[in-house]
DNA sequence: CCTGCATTTAGACCGGCGGTCTAAGCGAGT
DNA sequence: ACTCGCTTAGACCGCCGGTCTAAATGCAGG
């Protein structure tokens, strides 16, 4: 029980970067290249050239790792997030440019940073990988959740419909529309992925909107 | 070299449904609980009996015996699909309300057919999965095609995005939504469920909808 | 009936997995 | 100098999906 007293994680946040590095650098290259049940912690320790004990001394299972190395490469996307009030404070034409910008620097950071975008889409791939990292994903989940209300608030969201099924649902087109770019993207020169990109936007903002601004041939 | 002039899979399919069931009936309920990376081979085995000699002569891998699975709990849906002739011959509303009708058949298949409905959501959550069942899955991802396609000559159905980027859209909000009656199904009366489900199909079909017929804040 | 060949069957075996455990190393406090 | 507690190495564990060998069995042609 040598382990309890901090946690393996909290030691792991106390190392330098460079020393995170020496596990973070392979696990990055494994878990991109295999995926999250694919990746081989015992090749990633092998690459590391560090042993079994004092890898678990910092991480406690390998689903730890894989946080840790989501992180790494999430950081610095951190302030790209609007807060509530910047999405409160104004009109619904407002709010949905605001999302729309955000969408457009969002998959520009994905297009830099390959590696990201690649751990990224094993999280959107496998559920063993989306229960390591569920505590900052439910964070993520409660961001849109608040930014949909917010929209609410203002009538720029619909809301005949629980808040919890609409961020759900935006969280899933949001995946959905993104994995089909990964695959297709290639095929495409770079003017007609932005021009896509730009409309297929709406794919995401059309079911979100209240049921008075849209004329299904239903109603 | 023993399993080759006829394939492992031929040669399953040429049993008895009751020796078939030998291996479906404990396959079900391995992979209904633990998923399928989690299900263990050796489990369903043994709780079925037989040997691994005789059950890699049958199956030949892990991802067979799951795809027989689910094909068995699959086969009695196989009519309720619609077929693009009835699709075509009619208008928008009518092709809108077709589809909905499905909709409402398929929930209430899952509600009866709870085996099913675990299997189809295994299917969801693990990639492994999908690609166990790549085949039958493919095409039913090319029907959705179709019927989109169908709903595209004749008006209900956006032709500014590429047909394959709708369909991947339309299966995964089918999936997203599908989920979230599945977490939340339980809190629900019977009434409050079918209202719900009712609205919700408008997630799935608003993005899909020619953009005249939507006016959002942004065009 | 026997013989000889091909298919079917049983289960020991394989490498690799994530994870645990014991025991040695090591450094600070006295 | 000696302890004590944190750190470290790596052997070890049970289990996994999958392979392989060799015995059993089915089944022609004579």
């Amino acid at each position: 029980m040598s382990s309890s007293s901090p946690s393996a994680r909290a030691r792991f946040l106390d190392l330098d970067p460079q020393e995170r590095a020496l596990w973070l650098d392979p696990a990055e290259g494994e878990f991109t290249t295999h995926g999250f049940e694919g990746a081989s912690l015992n090749r990633i320790i092998a690459a590391a050239g560090e042993s079994k004990g004092r890898t678990y001394h910092y991480f406690s299972n390998k689903g730890a790792l894989f946080r840790a190395t989501l992180e790494r490469r999430l950081a610095p996307l951190a302030d790209l997030m609007p807060t509530v009030d910047d999405l409160t404070t104004s009109d619904a034409r407002a709010f949905w440019q605001t999302l729309a910008g955000l969408c457009l620097r969002l998959t520009e950071c994905f297009q830099q940073d390959t590696r990201l975008a690649a751990l990224i889409r094993t999280l959107h791939r496998e559920i063993a990988a989306q229960e390591a990292v569920a505590a900052p994903l439910n964070a993520f989940r409660a961001q849109i959740g608040a930014a949909l209300q917010a929209g609410q608030t203002i009538g720029a969201v619909r809301d005949d419909l629980p808040l919890s099924m609409l961020s759900d649902v935006a969280l899933d087109l949001l995946i959905s529309i993104d994995r089909w770019f990964a695959h297709h993207a290639a095929a495409l020169s770079e003017g007609e992925e932005a021009a896509l990109s730009r409309r297929a936007f709406s794919l995401l903002m059309t079911p979100l909107l209240p049921p008075s601004q849209t004329q299904g041939p239903l109603s």
